[in-house]
DNA sequence: TGTGAGGGCCAC
DNA sequence: AAACGTGGCCCTCACA
């Protein structure tokens, strides 16, 4: 099947005892030059003295594996395998698993010695040093081990460990089972961070003041250069600090654990985070192809478009060129050119309100150049019309900067040559709810903030050939949760009967009809009103979820303070279960210091229990009670599904793949003939996932496309094939 | 030359 | 002071 990577690495091109060209990428690695070869002496220098003062010592004994080990080695593996656990962790170049190498392994299994495995040290001219074992024999070693299902692999972030393994070695780990890192945030996400290091220092030692002595040493050192003597001390500490964590995290994440809450998260660790490791693998190693195409014909048209409104600025700036030159700030931030930088927020506000004199519109942000404050500009009566214009010039200018500088023109500077695919991170636990988040550590690819209001820059990505994407998301999900969760009959039944539920509720605070709140009449015409009520019933209630305040809904529509709190208040009234299931949650935050999600998934809120509830801290936390439980729960229900996407057989068969994960939407790959039964495949098991946890139906919208939002796919017809 | 803060803005 | 929840990244500028 194709579900292994096909990647051309061309190791053959490089000597293995002169590593130079593969470690080229990363600029720190070419010590040839001076300032970076001096760098890297200077901090093993630093790691030396260290280690000769005592201040960093091993957690015990250790033992560095070379040439001669070999057997040793062989009967390492062995025993581990009896053992039937093991710490396994990787030192590498850097993070750039496609680009980076694997320098050593670092092993241990309960009762032997740790170990450390030198692969690829080097000397500072990149010459590889002598005496370690092959790379190739150190692979069909561990092989075994790794690929065996009934050993129990443990360390902290375990998907790094994972891809460079399965990239490098062809080694798919077989039992992902407990990963310290996310043991740590199920259990206390508010850790001031969640590195080994800090967590090791805070519970084991319990001294968190010296984790950092210990910490980063060789952050930005590739690890090659780091002598093999040292890089042991180092590796010897990696096999069994994560195993000492392990044993004191899985004494709160057990089963059998005598308190409810302990067991709820040991359940979310073992079947939701830890079995999502290696469906995270798959997507993050399998990325996403780009038309770069279609990005240059964008690149084209947007900065043509771009020049356009800068001259134009221009133009209306000059009138107050003697103005500008003559001000000391823009004078200088200007090198006495006074040439504005229309990306330059201090210019900027200098400009608008020093020179030309524009009326602080937010008391919040008197020298603010944001959106809403040119929003309000553009209303203001003391604003005139040239001047508008210029803003609406500069609103537009900002939004195509940000189109062409963060996407059109990134994305295709992202896509690794290896893979032909743009890549990111799915950060399993990135939020503190529970939900992902996307990021990238070299090329900073964020793919779950690609514009979508603008329908143009999806299309940039594009299925493999003679693949399609098949995106599914969950219809409103939050909502849905929100219903669940209180129990509140009448929103409950909108979605039974599959009625339009901000519909269902205009009716309901505005008692009338259920169509003069929709956004079309019963025959289909336009309802220009009913769309207004419909649109503000949506507010209000995405406005409970996020403890919105009545000033901000009312600014939203304009309207006057009074309407908006007489509109929640009118929600609350119709809605009572919603508005005791809020209060529920805030009195059990405030009585517990923390929420949970439906399955157990907490979010402390420890300033819940502050005994003055107008103390901001207070505030702020109050903000995140009924939001945490909704985000979280949905949370929940997406990650459940995308390993019953991705453990589902049928799926796999057809040579399906998921993609990416945007919190309510799930964007596969499939090949264009199984198109159709992915797709059902897809709603269906997110449906499943929904309803059997919320108990009430759920709805999928799914797209089938060959770009990201794009028109949708046009199958062949069976009389199409017959002509063909 | 690198870094962090502030302002800003994209997503759900 | 903030007053809308969860994120990540870009750009400029000041500062070491």
């Amino acid at each position: 099947m194709s579900r292994e990577l096909e990647l051309n690495f061309s190791r053959e091109q490089v000597s293995l005892n002169d590593l130079t060209s593969k470690l080229a990428h990363n600029k720190i690695t070419n010590t040839r030059l001076t300032r970076n070869r001096n760098k890297i002496l200077n901090a093993i220098e630093t790691v030396k003295q260290l280690i000769s003062s005592g201040k960093l010592v091993a957690e015990g004994d250790y033992k560095i594996v070379m040439k001669e080990d070999i057997l040793f080695l062989q009967n390492y593996i062995h025993k581990a395998i009896l053992n039937g656990e093991y710490v396994y962790d990787v030192e590498t170049t850097g993070k750039d698993v496609f680009n980076d190498i694997i320098v050593g392994i670092c092993l241990y299994t309960p009762g032997e010695i740790p170990l450390y495995i030198p692969v690829n040290h080097t000397d500072i001219d990149n010459v590889r040093v002598d005496g370690q074992l092959d790379e190739e024999d150190v692979k069909r070693i561990l092989r075994p081990l790794l690929e065996n299902k009934d050993c129990r692999y443990i360390n902290h972030n375990q998907k790094f460990d994972g891809e460079f393994t399965q990239v490098y070695w062809g080694i798919r780990i077989a039992n992902f089972y407990f990963d310290t890192q996310l043991a740590g945030k199920l259990l206390n996400e508010n850790e001031e961070n969640h590195k080994l290091k800090y967590l090791y220092a805070k519970y084991i030692k319990k001294d968190p003041s010296k984790w950092s002595a210990f910490g980063d040493l060789f952050e930005d050192i590739p690890f090659n250069y780091v002598p093999i003597n040292i890089a042991g001390v180092y590796g010897g500490n990696d096999g069994i600090i994560p195993y000492k964590l392990y044993q004191f995290q899985s004494s709160y994440l057990r089963y059998n654990h005598p308190k409810d809450e302990f067991r709820k998260l040991a359940k979310i660790m073992f079947e939701i985070e830890m079995p999502l490791i290696p469906i995270l693998i798959d997507m993050e190693l399998r990325g996403v192809e780009i038309d770069e195409q279609r990005a240059a014909e964008l690149n084209e048209k947007y900065s043509a478009e771009l020049k356009e409104l800068e001259l134009e600025l221009d133009r209306f700036v000059k009138r107050y060129e003697h103005d500008i030159l003559i001000d000391e700030t823009l004078n200088r931030l200007t090198h006495g050119e006074g040439k504005i930088n229309y990306n330059s927020p201090p210019q900027l506000s200098r400009l608008l309100y020093k020179i030309m004199k524009l009326p602080v519109v937010s008391r919040k942000e008197p020298t603010g150049t944001g959106k809403k404050i040119i929003e309000k500009w553009l209303e203001h009566s003391r604003v005139d019309k040239d001047t508008k214009n210029f803003i609406k010039m500069f609103k537009q200018f900002k939004t195509i900067r940000k189109l062409l500088n963060d996407y059109i023109n990134k994305l295709p500077k992202a896509v690794e040559p290896k893979t032909g695919a743009v890549h990111t991170q799915f950060n399993q636990y990135g939020a503190v709810t529970g939900r992902f988040s996307s990021s990238h550590p070299i090329h900073k690819i964020n793919l779950q903030n690609i514009p979508s209001r603008n329908k143009e820059i999806r299309t940039i990505f594009k299925a493999r050939d003679n693949y399609v994407l098949i995106g599914s998301d969950f219809s409103q999900i939050e909502p849905r949760t929100l219903a669940s969760l209180s129990g509140d009959e009448e929103m409950i039944n909108a979605y039974r009967e599959g009625k339009d539920l901000y519909a269902t509720m205009g009716a309901r605070v505005y008692q009338m009809d259920y169509w003069d709140c929709m956004e079309k009449h019963e025959d289909g015409t336009d309802n220009p009103e009913g769309k207004v009520r419909r649109d503000t019933m949506k507010s209000v209630l995405l406005g409970i979820m996020y403890e919105r305040s009545a000033k901000a809904i009312a600014e939203q529509f304009n309207k006057p303070l009074k309407w908006a709190e007489d509109l929640i208040e009118d929600f609350r009234r119709a809605y009572p279960k919603i508005e005791l299931h809020r209060m529920t949650v805030i009195n059990k935050a405030e009585t517990f210091g923390y929420v949970t999600t439906l399955l157990g998934r907490k979010r402390r809120l420890p300033d819940m229990k502050r005994s003055d509830k107008e103390d901001w801290r207070y505030l702020d936390a109050h903000r995140q009670c009924l939001n945490a439980e909704i985000q979280g729960t949905a949370a929940d229900i997406m990650k459940l599904a995308m390993i019953e996407v991705g453990n589902n057989e049928e799926f796999k068969a057809l040579g399906a793949h998921m993609l990416l994960t945007v919190h309510d939407e799930l964007i596969c790959e499939a090949p264009e003939e199984h198109a159709k039964r992915v797709g059902e495949i897809l709603t269906d098991c997110m449906k499943k996932v929904g309803e059997e946890l919320l108990k009430l139906p759920m709805k999928c919208d799914v797209e089938i496309t060959k770009v990201w939002y794009g028109a949708e796919y046009e199958f062949e017809t069976e009389d199409f094939d017959d002509v063909a």
